[in-house]
DNA sequence: CAGTTCATATAGCATTGCTATAGGTGCTAG
DNA sequence: CTAGCACCTATAGCAATGCTATATGAACTG
């Protein structure tokens, strides 16, 4: 009923699913909303993608062909591991823009089409850390660097998509882009969780802040609330509280 | 027809479909599957779930306990960091033990269970990670670093899960494990840091005084001047200088 | 025993993915 | 122009799905 143009049924169809899918709102779309929408009917559709997942996959190429391409569309900046961030950023993006489109990719797990992109995801990313290990910036194989960052930007994402839009914080984003970047060009960080037993309670913590922002001069806060606030914090840390 | 314990249709039902779903290798599992297996009839089913998603979010429910329970079940280490990484290697052993039950709990994107499931194992992992900021092992907020790690920790399962059982390579989790923890931890070790993401002692010092203040209740400030002092905290720790 | 409530069963509805079969449509060959 | 042929599409319907209107049984309460 909705697409009329001249285009051929098989491009339709897939038009129709594409559009179905990205305003079902994570609802299950039928065959036959699909063919009503494209103005065809069901052998139609069996005859070009052979099954209801064929045509789903097909519209899952194409959006991955539209991801690739957001993900190759910016110039190099000639720092491979600020591209990085721009990639992860681009998948981030990606998975907002188009929800059930993204969840269909990355999120169900169909042993036949997913790993596949995945695998294409990976090599994209991969492509980019080699760069940066040619520029000695990687203390990881870039194989293994792209299969972590891109698990954790596949987590990240869906775990954006997944709380309501209103409450969505980008931060957690950059949070982990910039962690796992940082992880993976800096020191291994094998050993990274040593004793240091800190049996810290509030008056240790309190002294410790006191010291530090005696030392460092924040201008977080006006000289008027920084005298209130050190005043308090002497308080709590000559308190006999635990 | 299988499960002709004394037990409760109710219970009958819950193992029914809990099994089914384990074996289902990612194939639907049908409400008339379940029934049969349990011995029971359709109207039971609904009478006593209401829905099909009813039940299954019950399996959830089920699972998820199961999952706490896993979570909890180690005594604490006295060094909350390698806490963590047990936290973190326990999660990614359960997804992989079984796959399709973590599946419908943290890859399916289903508006209601999942957020408060997402919630729940967050709000976990933040109780962990709120003893590192005590103990001044933490240089973000214990509920970031939460949302961070538990985001690529589902990644990096969900990625385990979707290949085959044969060349599942662990290193991806333990890499990227440990790459969210130092990324996250207020760095004890040797003074790298190259990228120099190692906030200052000051913000450090900050958030250790307010996880500690959370849970200490200390007296020596009235609650609005504690407001006040919280407030000021929160802007000292999540001020950008270093 | 009558009445109420809970729990299960009988039978069937609407929708789903999919298909057996048949009917156009456009081509090239005679 | 017709005959054959390959391609594409429609009519009609099947089996399986999630779910329910209704009725039957059991168990407790007055």
């Amino acid at each position: 009923m909705s697409l009329d143009g001249q285009l051929p049924p098989k491009m339709r169809l897939l038009r129709a699913a594409a559009e179905l899918l990205a305003n079902s709102a994570g609802a299950p779309v039928s065959t036959r909303q699909i063919t009503q929408r494209a103005g065809v009917t069901a052998p139609t559709l069996y005859h070009h993608f052979g099954d209801k997942e064929g045509l789903f996959d097909a519209v899952v190429a194409a959006g991955f062909e539209e991801y690739v391409a957001g993900e190759r569309d910016f110039a190099p900046s000639g720092q491979p591991l600020e591209d990085i961030r721009r990639m992860w950023d681009n998948h981030v993006q990606f998975g907002l823009n188009q929800p059930e489109l993204y969840l269909v990719m990355f999120g169900n797990i169909r042993p036949e089409s997913r790993p596949a992109i995945v695998a294409d995801a990976e090599a994209l990313m991969e492509e980019m850390l080699n760069k940066a290990a040619v520029a000695g910036q990687l203390n990881v194989q870039p194989r293994e660097a792209a299969r972590s960052i891109l698990a954790a930007n596949v987590g990240v994402t869906l775990m954006l998509i997944a709380e309501p839009a209103s409450d969505r914080n980008l931060e957690l984003s950059t949070m982990t882009r910039d962690a796992m970047i940082f992880a993976v060009s800096a020191e291994p960080a094998s050993g990274a969780a040593p004793g240091d037993t800190g049996k810290s309670s509030v008056v240790v913590a309190a002294i410790a802040l006191n010291a530090a922002l005696q030392a460092s001069h924040s201008d977080q806060l006006s000289s008027s609330e920084l005298k209130l606030f050190l005043e308090w914090l002497h308080r709590i840390s000559t308190s006999p509280a635990g």
